[in-house]
DNA sequence: ATGTATCAAATCATATACGATCTGGGCAAG
DNA sequence: CTTGCCCAGATCGTATATGATTTGATACAT
């Protein structure tokens, strides 16, 4: 037998676990950006020692999601507009070039798969899914990338992700009028990788493809017609 | 009065003074890669306990230093020749981006430094002075990328020199013909920015600027002429 | 001789304990 | 009433202690 540290069979070091229960209580909203994070809070409820929920701590805080002040404590990053349009210009560059070193290497089954993912999207849009887009997006976008062949990249493409949709991505992903060019531009892409096109095209096609997201959001909040 | 934590009037914790130590000796190779990083151990050379010393070489895991099993420990981060690629490729990738949106905001006075650095850069060739030579190179690059306005990519783009630089970078970063090239890239590069030239076509020169050195050092590799 | 089971030393992971530091509120002086 | 000092509670940072896991060596059976 013999499980793991503790006494869970799950396999997990307590540090693990508390790293993935505060990660989720981030995203499901329930710490709010700017909430507080107090060692020994955290570690009453999920019954372990401070040790280990330091230590998810600060491994959250190099992930960006939380903030970190020495002898003060952390709290959940505060993700305001400037934050993300950094982020999204960020995973822009790097998915992009991602994006184009996967294409290479994907093959005809993986490019259906991609294409079926959009379609899916598409009929969202008809019955108003906007979480159900969401989720289809990542995975539409997680087909094309997951294939590129430099490891580093590909951590700072699921870093930048990660970090979107832990933050309270939606109250910005879904801008409504961009959905539509979300999906004509999944289908173009393709269609560049499909004919293999050149790495730099296909690159720039992703990258402009997020920064139109980007750009979308940034028109929205100068003129919030609809909330 | 009051100083920090422990004693020392250094204003630094000591997980992050382990943090630093470990961090110089792997830089000045005191600690090789593949050297077997023992907490134990470490926290008696520095007088502190095991506690600190985790967190610190768990940070130098998120920044790639070091690599870490649960269970089994932590050892310096292998840089083959595999390794080396994919961090170049990668800070090529984010160098370059910064590199452009630096680009618009960079002064003559800026720009007129940049250029006496090149000029250094250009004496160290005549004199045969690899190690100002690499020294100069960073502080080049650094004054026109820390200008970017987006701090999470100038995040990235410390880290992947931290790594260079750390890991024994000199074994690669010199290969003979491509310094006089280099000098003259910096000359192309600053004179694109100079006449506020596409951000595109200063992403791409900076890029393929990293990009051609990873290809001299690939192609020596092949051929080793010169030891 | 080779392979396998067992055990001890080394090391990691975590709990508990304690001093250091910050924060907020009460009290005194102006 | 305002301003500044001071203290108590809360929280952080680290030391020490202990259980858990790995690893390498030894002994035994085949």
């Amino acid at each position: 037998m013999t499980v793991s540290p503790g006494s869970a069979a799950d396999g997990l070091s307590k540090a693990q676990l508390a790293h993935q229960w505060i990660r989720s209580r981030i995203s499901d909203g329930t710490y709010s950006p700017g909430y507080r994070l107090v060692l020994g809070q955290i570690a009453r409820e999920l019954d372990v020692s401070a040790v280990p929920v330091r230590e998810a701590i600060r491994l959250l805080e190099a992930e960006g999601l939380v903030t970190f002040e020495r002898n003060i404590g952390a709290q959940v990053a505060m993700l305001d507009a400037t934050e993300y349009v950094h982020t999204m210009q960020t995973l822009s560059l790097v998915e992009g070039y991602a994006t184009a070193l996967s294409a290479p290497v994907l093959d005809a089954d993986t490019l259906e798969r991609a294409r079926r993912i959009n379609a899916e999207m598409a009929d969202c849009l008809d019955h108003f899914d906007p979480v159900s887009f969401t989720r289809l997006n990542l995975e539409f976008h997680s087909t094309l990338f997951e294939a590129c062949p430099n490891p580093h990249l590909l951590d700072l493409v699921h870093r930048g992700w990660s970090r979107l949709s832990a933050l309270r991505d939606s109250i910005f992903s879904f801008v409504p009028g961009r959905a539509h060019e979300s999906v004509a531009e999944h289908t173009a892409l393709l269609d560049l990788i499909e004919n293999g096109a050149d790495a730099l095209q296909v690159e720039l096609a992703a990258r402009n493809h997020r920064l139109g997201t980007l750009d979308a959001f940034l028109t929205r909040q100068k003129s919030p017609s609809a909330p």
